[in-house]
DNA sequence: TTGCTTTTCGTCGTTATGACGATAATCCCG
DNA sequence: CGGGATTATCGTCATAACGACGAAAAGCAA
C-alpha cells in the first residue's frame, strides 16, 4: 500500500454583484498549464498552514481583500486524477460572497485579475474550474434561501431595494418589491434600521439598514413559490 | 515556493438509526497513531482514484455496504497541520445516511467495526474525528429539513411512523403524528404508496410507502416552528 | 403644479401550520 | 367474544405566511 503523494491547492470562488450582474474573480494564467486561459484564483497550501488560512492568504495576495469583508466558507474538494496535468493535485475550493468594493483588484501574484460576469465565462475556464464555479454559484443560491447572507453582497449600510437586487441577480428572478419588503423587515434579525435615508436613482428615499444578528432565516425566503397553485387555465395577465 | 507534499485520506461518517438511536460506524484502531481508540473508518486515496471513488471503496472494504444502499455525499475537508502525527495529511470526509441493514459489519480492514450511538462517543474519537462527526451530524440534521433524505435511513418500504421516527431521532424532538402524516403525504414527491400494510408493534396497520421522486422538499419540514407565537402570558390550555 | 418614479404600508383570498378531536383498525386480556 | 389499549389516519379550527395587488408617501424633473 504505497501512500500516493499529493499536492494540495486552494481555489477561490469569489462572487460579487457589479453592474447588476453576478461576477466572479478570475485570473489570467501567465504560465502553463492552461496558459492564457481564465482560472479561479488559488495556489498551493504551504507546509504550516490550515486550509482556511491558505485560502485567506490567497485572497489577500491575489485581490487585496479580507475574508471579513464578506462571507467565507469552504465549498468542496476536487481531486479527480488528471484534473491537473502537473500531477496529482487535490484542490479545496472556498466560496466568498463579497460586496462591490471600490478597489477590488490589486493583486500581486496574478498577471491579470478581473471581475467577470459569470454568464460570460461559463465553459471557458481552466482545469475543472467550470464545475467548481457552478457548484459555488449553486451554493450561493441556496444560501440566500436559508441564511441572511445576501447582506454579504452589500456594503455595511444598504436599502431593502439593494438587498432585493441581490436576490434578483443571484436567483435570476423578479421579486415583488412590496412582498419582499414585508418579508425582509419582518424576518427576525435579518436587518435592522441604520437610521438614514438615501435616494438611489429616482423616487422616494429609502431607509438604510444594517445586517442583523440572525444567522439563519425563519421562515426562509424561497426561490420557488411554496406551491404553483395548480391552476393555469389561461395565460392571461390582468393587463 | 516549495510545494509541500501531502497524504490524502478519505474518512466516512456513516450514520444509521438502530434501536431508536442515531448511530455512527466506528473502527477500533489497531495500529498507531491513536492505537486502541475509536475512529471514523477511512483510508488513503490511491493514485488513480477520484475522491468519491476512494470513499466508496473504503465503504465497501470496511463495512461491505454500497453507496447506493443509502445516500452519499462529500461533507468537508480537514487539513489542520498536526491533525495527524504521521505528517501532513488532508482528509476529505464523506457523509452517508444508511438504513439499518441486516449485516452491517463484515469488514476486512478494520479490526473491529461497530455501530455506536453518537451520544456515547462524542469527545472520544481519534484525530479530529469528533469535529468531523459533529459536522456530519449537523449536515444530516439540516438535510432532513430541505430534502427527502430521511428516506435514506429507511428500508425500501416504510411507514409514515418509521419516517417520523427518523426525524424524531435525528432532530431529538417529538413530532405530532397527525401533522407529520399530513405534511409527508402532502409534500409533492416525498413518498408514494407502495400498496401494503404492516403492523409494527401494536395498533392499526400502517400503509407502506416508497421514497418518491422529489429531490427537495417544498415546503420544507422545519426543525423550529415558523414562529414561537410571541405570546405566553399564561400556560393554560383551553382544556 | 403636474407627472413620474420608487419606497412603504395595507388588504384580500389562499395556503400552510400547530393544536387537537374523532374515527379506524388492529392486538391483548379476560 | 367483548372491552381496553394502542397506533394510524382523517378532520377541524384558529393563526401565520404568502402572492397579488391597491394606495399613499416622498422625492425629482419639467
Amino acid at each position: 500500500m504505497t501512500r500516493t503523494e499529493f499536492s494540495v491547492t486552494v481555489d477561490l470562488v469569489l462572487l460579487t454583484i457589479r453592474q447588476a450582474a453576478l461576477q466572479v474573480m478570475l485570473v489570467s494564467r501567465g504560465i502553463p498549464p492552461h496558459q492564457g486561459r481564465w482560472a479561479l484564483p488559488g495556489g498551493f497550501v504551504h507546509g504550516d498552514e490550515d486550509l482556511g488560512e491558505a485560502a485567506a492568504r490567497e485572497l489577500r495576495e491575489e485581490t487585496g481583500l479580507d475574508p471579513r469583508d464578506g462571507y467565507f466558507e469552504q465549498l468542496a474538494t476536487y481531486g479527480r486524477p488528471g484534473r491537473d496535468p502537473r500531477g496529482r493535485v487535490v484542490t479545496v475550493a472556498y466560496l466568498a460572497l463579497l460586496p462591490d468594493l471600490p478597489t477590488p483588484v490589486a493583486g500581486s501574484d496574478a498577471a491579470g485579475a478581473a471581475w467577470r460576469p459569470v454568464d460570460e465565462v461559463r465553459g471557458d475556464l481552466a482545469f475543472d474550474h467550470d464545475e467548481i464555479l457552478a457548484d459555488g454559484i449553486e451554493r450561493a443560491r441556496s444560501k440566500l434561501e436559508y441564511t441572511p447572507l445576501a447582506t454579504a453582497f452589500c456594503p455595511p449600510e444598504f436599502t431593502v431595494a439593494d438587498l432585493r437586487a441581490v436576490y434578483e441577480t443571484v436567483w435570476r428572478v423578479r421579486l415583488d418589491p412590496r412582498n419582499f419588503h414585508r418579508k425582509v423587515t419582518g424576518a427576525d434579525g435579518f436587518v435592522e434600521p441604520a437610521g438614514g435615508t438615501v435616494i438611489r436613482d429616482r423616487g422616494r428615499p429609502a431607509q438604510l439598514y444594517r445586517r442583523g444578528p440572525a444567522t439563519s432565516l425563519h421562515p426562509p425566503l424561497m426561490r420557488e413559490p411554496t406551491r404553483p397553485p395548480d391552476q393555469r387555465p389561461d395565460g392571461r395577465r390582468t393587463s
